[in-house]
DNA sequence: TATATTTTTTAGATTAGACTAAAAAATATA
DNA sequence: TATATTTTTTAGTCTAATCTAAAAAATATA
């Protein structure tokens, strides 16, 4: 088994990798709070283990197996986060925590069972898909809700879980996957927007609608 | 936070105490698979953390803060175990492995969501107690089938989880807790027993029986 | 009681993962 | 292009937890 330290890593690089970005020793250091020659020590272990490919000064990418690792953690943390919500009712942003430490410690049977039980789900509670054992991550809704057109029948797909303090603003507004909305109004130089959500009227800042992804509602369904 | 094996040496040294002995440093070093010299490392290490009394040659004890983290984890593993069996539909022989890792992970919070979903129950699936957040430990059954008396009735309240072997084979005698049963027949010399569960006849090897507790059927209820 | 055996501890090494400070390489600026 | 700045790596230290081999203490046996 690897270390959690390990998992960690590869995770990150992950993340990385999954917006384009060759991250740097630093941008490492940074994501994991450590120091930048705590992360050059770190990529030389995993290049041993044939987890990321890596040479001094160039940076750093992970092999197959590297990455096939990184998913099966993003799995687990998805799967462990409906799991939270669904079963025990976790609200959004009690989420995170508990599943970074329990992704790391649960067994082959254990995340069978769960997604069993929950009807093997595609989605986690913040609308990001949960890769399939094949590790295949289907692709997602992209459409900020900040810069969503006006008039038109929108449905919240997905919220980033970039901090507890966003996410308990955005269950505030009723900003949650599922929610149907419709934009009323954008205030000029990133002012807030007006949604009508049902029969109420809300108001979002312009930044937390950032996070906030829409996909249109079909007009025939 | 404490590690994982801080956490795992005041459980073996719990477990030693609960049944009476004071764990020589070989007995902990057997308990833990490690050696000796790693065993009187850990006690120094232990008692400057006010978690163990230690001395020299002279044997070792909990405090009452090595207790109640040792209690902690029995607590959270025993309620684990409850909640894989209930809720996941664990089998005995599966409960143990996973509990023990799963243990040393759960926040507060978890505990207390499935502590609650299982209505606060007091015993685990091999019927043993589960501590009370207050740490005491309820008064359990302690009458060996082995020993019970013939044509009376009886019901298993309690099995070791010894090992895996041990867990299945109770499982095809089907002997696990609230099983209602009598012994027929006590074969001679340690031999096997014959018991009646309900309709059905069914042997047991004496050995096995030692790590099966009755108790006595109420009469009036 | 004296000796032999067993148990426990000490001493010193190892590994994973972190740290700081200094050196080296890469990049940006004049 | 030469110099300054930033980034990355090297070198050496630290802690937790383990190991082995040897020494010391406790216990058992003659």
């Amino acid at each position: 088994m690897l270390t959690q330290a390990i998992q960690d890593y590869l995770k990150l690089i992950y993340r990385f990798e999954a917006e384009g970005r060759r991250p740097s020793t630093n941008d490492l250091a940074r994501g994991m709070d450590v120091a930048a020659a705590s992360v050059t020590n770190m990529l030389k272990r995993l290049a041993d283990l044939k987890l990321v490919t890596y040479a001094s000064y160039r940076g750093v990418s992970l092999t197959d197996s590297g990455r096939l690792i990184a998913l099966e953690m993003l799995r687990h943390h998805r799967l462990i986060e409906t799991y939270l919500a669904q079963a025990l009712g976790y609200s959004l942003d009690q989420l995170h925590d508990e599943a970074e430490h329990l992704e790391h410690h649960i067994s082959e049977q254990f995340e069978e069972r769960i997604d069993a039980l929950l009807g093997y789900p595609r989605y986690d509670p913040h609308g990001d898909p949960i890769p399939s054992k094949e590790g295949l991550i289907p692709p997602r809704c992209n459409q900020a809700l900040s810069e969503a057109a006006l008039d038109v029948d929108w449905v919240v797909r997905r919220i980033s879980d970039h901090s507890k303090e966003l996410l308990r603003y955005l269950m505030h507004c009723h900003l949650v996957p599922e929610t149907k909305l419709r934009i009323m109004d954008r205030a000029p130089f990133e002012g807030p927007l007006t949604l009508r959500i049902g029969e109420t009227e809300v108001m979002v800042g312009y930044k937390a609608a950032c996070y906030v992804y829409v996909e249109q509602v079909d007009r025939g369904a």
